[in-house]
DNA sequence: ACGCAAACTTGCGCGCGACGCAAGTTTGCG
DNA sequence: CGCAAACTTGCGTCGCGCGCAAGTTTGCGT
């Protein structure tokens, strides 16, 4: 459970990016102030910064570790398994859970949706996972991601399925759940070996 | 060939343009001020933030245009032709420029590349881009967007394949026409119909 | 149990940036 | 040639990002 430092930074980290996200659903993200976030998790306007460099970051805090995710996740999978299943495997991991921790899942991902400011910092860090991702698939293949294009290419096709499904489900009124329409988007758009 | 004001606002753009991208090249994205940017391109600085609203806006200009001109590039196509062709064509249409306009595309690539809030900004302007030509691929298959996930979908991995191959590209050292890796990137993800 | 070093929080201050506003200047149409 | 619309500019305001240094908390070693 690690130590009582680390849970607390967490706990400060988790408070501001929910305060972040709750006043951006009820008043609109323009109207947020670094100021109110601090003041709603109860920290000074200062440690806001210490932990988040901008409100955007703070918002998208949830979303952005869990795209983390996925590169843990793919480390993890069998190195004889084919590729692509290792890829979907290690996008579907992060997203199939409990629901508990995340019940706003939903709210969250439609007010990315709707700002190009928090699209950018989404895409900010995807871009940096699929580099991460890149590096692992190029090494798994025994390639170099430098000289070939592959691996980069399959990480960036799997990664525009995953953005993709997630907008989609976001948008569509239906109550689907999110696992298998990240899957069949997967699926449908297969890079072959 | 439009009027003075037309011409004289497009020169403005350009001359801030070019002035944000050769001060981020010479000194560093981190050390470049609105106001020198501004100074180089004989305008106030207020004047600045009438065309761009941040210099990563500004230095992109010339990405984000050629981007923007895949959408119209994909309206002329004939509706009876093969969607991935049209998508293809469509593509590297912005891209096939006879070199003369922009002689540092290798440089404004390679600047982009290094820097999140550059690659963040080209991001959201190829997010727009993006749906945009969704609802262009979605009505000529007659398929509502929202409803049906395929249009996004394809768009979404063919947007992927660009800006893959342009990172490649940008990235490699040997001096290969970009156009061949594009087309091969789009070629080798190519989703069926 | 205690004390000390390392980690974290906080207030202050600075420089930069985005932008509304209103006055001055340029453009182009009738 | 004159006038309305468009564009430029300076000013002022607000918010942000972050370096710095002082104060506070944590946890480890003895």
């Amino acid at each position: 459970m690690a130590g009582l430092r680390e849970r607390k930074k967490l706990e400060t980290r988790m408070a501001l990016s929910w305060a972040a996200l709750n006043l951006a659903v009820e008043g609109g993200l323009e109207n947020v102030l670094v100021e109110d976030i601090a003041a709603r998790a109860n920290v000074s306007p200062r440690t806001f910064n210490n932990y988040f460099s901008s409100k955007e970051e703070a918002i998208c805090a949830i979303s952005t570790d869990r795209i983390d995710g996925i590169v843990t996740a793919f480390r993890a999978r069998p190195t004889d398994e084919p590729l692509w299943d290792s890829l979907t495997a290690a996008m579907l991991i992060p997203y199939d859970v409990p629901i508990d921790p995340d019940r706003d899942f939903v709210a969250r991902s439609q007010l990315i949706l709707r700002h190009p400011s928090l699209q950018a910092e989404t895409m900010r860090v995807q871009l940096t996972v699929q580099a991460a991702l890149t590096d692992e698939v190029a090494a798994r293949l025994n390639l170099d991601p430098d000289q070939d294009i592959y691996p980069s290419l399959v990480v960036g096709v799997a990664s525009a399925a995953l953005h993709t499904a997630l907008r989609h489900w976001a948008i569509s009124p239906d109550t689907r759940p999110f696992l298998p329409t990240l899957r069949a988007a997967l699926d449908q758009v297969a890079v072959s070996e």
